[in-house]
Order: C-alpha cells, then structure tokens, then sequence
DNA sequence: TGAATAGTGTCTCTAAGACATTATTAT
DNA sequence: ATAATAATGTCTTAGAGACACTATTCA
C-alpha cells in the first residue's frame, strides 16, 4: 500500500507531528475521603488553575516509563513502592492546549496512604485535593474537587485544559473495576478495618452499601487476612484490622 | 515550574517527539463467528505478516477523527453507518515499529453485517480472518486469527509489530463489556434470532452459555423488540426475529 | 450504665444453572 | 411420523438487601 512505500522515504523530521505527554491523575485518601494531587498553574496559560502533572514522552522511553519517571520526577515517589500506574486513556483534542497541539496519554495512579502524605509533604509544590463524587448512577458525571482543608467552605477548584474530564473518566474507571479487582485496597494503608474499606467504596460509588452484604462479599472473596490487631483511638468498640493478600 | 518555562520558549520543530499513528480493529462476524479485517503486508519491515489498517495523525485533526478517516479511506466505510468507533488503548514500546518510535493508539470498530461485507469487498485489499478464544478464564491470552475459508485446515496467521497484543487487548475488552452493555448487538444483522445473540456471546467469551438462563436476561433487559417476523432457510423450526433498541 | 459502633443471624427476593418438557417447522 | 431446533416451566442454589439483634469498648 502507499502507507508503506510513503514509510520507506520517510525522513521523521519532514513532517509536523502532535507533541505527545503522559499526565498523572495521583489518588489517595485523605481522612477516609478520595483525594487528588495537583500543580497550581502560575502561568500563562491557563494561570490559576490545577492541573495533573505529567512531562513530554521522550523518544526512547516506553509510555509506562515516562509515566514513571513523572511519578519519581514530581511526586518524589519510586517505582514498586506499592504505588499502581495504569495507563487510563489518551486525549487528543485539537485546541486542548492553546499554546501547541498536544496529545496525552493519561494514567490513573493508586497510591496507599503512606505514598501519598509523602508525596505531598515532599515540597515539590503538590496540594491534595479532596473529591466530591455525585451520585450519578452508571454513567458519568462532573466531579468536583475541593482543596484539602476547606472542604466544605469552600467553590471547587477549576481545572487548567481538559483535566476536569479525566479526572472524571478516572472516577469512572475506579467505579467499574471496583467490586472485581482490588483496586479498593490499593489506596488503604497497610492494615485496614472492613469499615475503612466500606467507605472508600462508597465515596468511589458515591452512592451508600448494604454493611453485611458489603461485608459478606469482602470476606467471601478470601482476600482478606484478620491481623488479630484491633484500631486504636475509638471511644468505642474497636474494629479488627485486616490486610489484604490475594490468595497463591 | 520548569516545565512552564520550557513551554514558554519551546520551538516546536526544536525536539524530536515520537510519531503518532491510529491503528483500527475492525471487528465483525462471518458466518457467525468473529472475524477481523487485515491486510497482508508486501513490504519490509514484516512482509507477509499480516496487521491492521491505520494512518498517522494529522497535526490538526482529533485522534478519533484520525480513526474515522482511516475508516473511510481504508475500509470504505462511512461514519454514522452503524459502525461504532472506541478508542481501545495506546501502545508505546519503544522498538514496536523496527524503522522508528511509533506510538499508536487503537481503536477497536465494531461492524454490522452490512458495513463488514461491504468493506471486504470493496477492493481496498482487506481480507477477513476469523478470531478463535481459547477459554481462558477471566484473564487474556492469546488469540488466533485463521483466514476466511481455511479455518480448520491452515495454520494461525502471524502478525506483524505488536498486533497479534492490540488484537489480544480488543478481545478482553469486548468480553468485559459483553453483558453490560450493547457490544454483542452491534455486530449482529438489523434483525437476528436469540440463538444468533448467543452464538456471539460464546464465541466472544470462549465457553458455553445455559440457553434458558441466556434468553431470560436479555429478553428480561428490555433492550430487544420481536419483529413478528422468522427467520427463513431453515430446515426445522424457525426462529423468531428481533430488534435491537434501547428503550427511551 | 449509657453511648456508640462492631459484628452477626435471619428472612426475603432476585437471578442464574440444570434439566426436562412442550411447540413448531420441513421433509 | 421423524428429525431437529425453538421456546418454556420448574426446581434448586447462590448471593444481595433489609432489618433486627447481640457484642464490645470507652467514658
């Protein structure tokens, strides 16, 4: 076909092609609730506004690797630190950056509690960002995200170029791999209580769970290994800690 | 940040970025079973192996009009003919292309009867293979691709660059979407038999459904209209004919 | 003892699998 | 009639929702 016989003479620099980035949607819990970090942009354009980090793909590094770099670059987390990249979806708009054309290749990153207060507290300008997940059923919706703190005095913070979509499309992806992978457990510290648990998924649904039923289908499911341990700190009856190890 | 201030002064010809391309699964049925559209590459790199049409993506056009055109252009397909586009996933080894870095994104198509026939016969050079699904559980694994007509005589067809993983990818993907939402009408006829709906189902998952507890659910999801009419040619019985159409 | 939450028992309801039975068409 | 498949009835079982009840801890 021609595609071939014009790829034999092709000379890569003959032709302009889109600039290509991979952009972090970094999620964790903060106090018990989903939570983002994001950059505040402090220039032009989009000034004011917040944004995933993310970096330009080099030429000899794998998506998944530019991916990571940007993990260990700007979040100040190494790679097998139990943090999960997952590759989310690519955003190829023609105007979504005003400077340049631009496509992305975003990825959802699960980060467990003690990742993510690193993260944050590292000083490489990251704040956290707490979700608000409407109750949408199956289908998606705006999500919006408060800065840690002010959660409910202050507006909803406003995202810089199309990142107010993938963070919703993360939302989204989160929904649907909730109740068949673990993902779930992917943002809880190491020990857990089935409490814990139960609301993580439930400010992911955005939506309240039947608690025996939760709990049957949790433990039913063999993941979960009783520590023996119970939480500290309650007023009252304290709950047992659990950690999570998938079976073989 | 840096990053910032880089963008500020970025020449856009100043680096060298990967190249972009769209590549399409084009999925349909034959004779019932799942089949794909390829060509038979002729020249290097990878003559003789066989892999799926696509394009590179124009500075000014949206990945999944870049998708559409190569629709058009290559299958002789135009949009809004039943055909329904979905981004799959981008895939970014560094050595996928042997001649230079090409990142790809790939869409799976999924075709009614009537676009997929047309397209094979269109003379654009595109040849149909049928996809066999080894039972595998709930994870991927391979899968194998026979040419039109030689199914249980020739030997699996190999493919070139990493399209033998897109084609494995675009398969779990349609089985995770199988019963939740309308892919397995999408391939089917205007109007088709339950056994035909079935037939689909089965060879997308690669195992046996129980017929009653089939039929029930998808008559029971209200999304399937019986036509009065039956099918015809038959030697026995014939079935009943439906619809497919969302209600609302 | 009371407050608050952990954790469980039980009933009901829904949906799926298994299997058998009836229905309908062509030859 | 016979062959072949369509279509349905029914029994059983697994799992979820609802709700009430018991258990355990701190103040």
């Amino acid at each position: 076909m021609s595609e071939d016989a014009f790829l034999e003479a092709y000379d890569p620099a003959a032709f302009e092609r889109p600039a290509l980035t991979v952009d972090l949607v970094l999620l964790g819990l903060l106090e018990g609730r989903p939570a983002v970090l994001l950059m505040k942009r402090s220039w032009h354009p989009h000034a004011g506004r917040w944004a995933f980090p993310g970096s330009f793909v080099g030429l000899d590094e794998t998506l998944d690797a530019a991916a990571g770099r940007v993990l260990q670059e700007k979040a100040g987390i190494a790679e097998g630190s139990g943090t999960r990249l997952e590759q989310l979806y690519t955003f190829g708009a023609v105007d979504r950056d005003p400077r340049m054309r631009i496509v992305t290749v975003a990825y959802l990153t699960l980060m467990p509690e003690a990742a993510f207060t690193q993260s944050l507290a590292g000083g490489a300008g990251l704040s956290a960002a707490v979700i608000e997940v409407p109750w949408t059923g199956e289908a998606g919706g705006p999500v919006a995200a408060y800065l840690a703190g002010d959660w409910d005095e202050r507006a909803p913070l406003s995202f810089a170029f199309d990142h107010a979509d993938i963070l919703a499309l993360a939302i989204l992806r989160l929904r649907g791999k909730l109740d068949y992978s673990d993902v779930g457990f992917a943002l809880l510290p190491e020990q857990f209580t089935l409490r814990q648990l139960q609301d993580v998924h439930e400010a992911i649904l955005g939506t309240p769970l039947n608690k025996p039923a939760f709990r049957r289908r949790m433990l039913d499911r063999g993941w979960l290994v009783p520590t023996g341990a119970r939480e500290a700190g309650t007023s009252f009856r304290p709950a047992e800690l659990y950690r999570f190890q998938k079976p073989l």
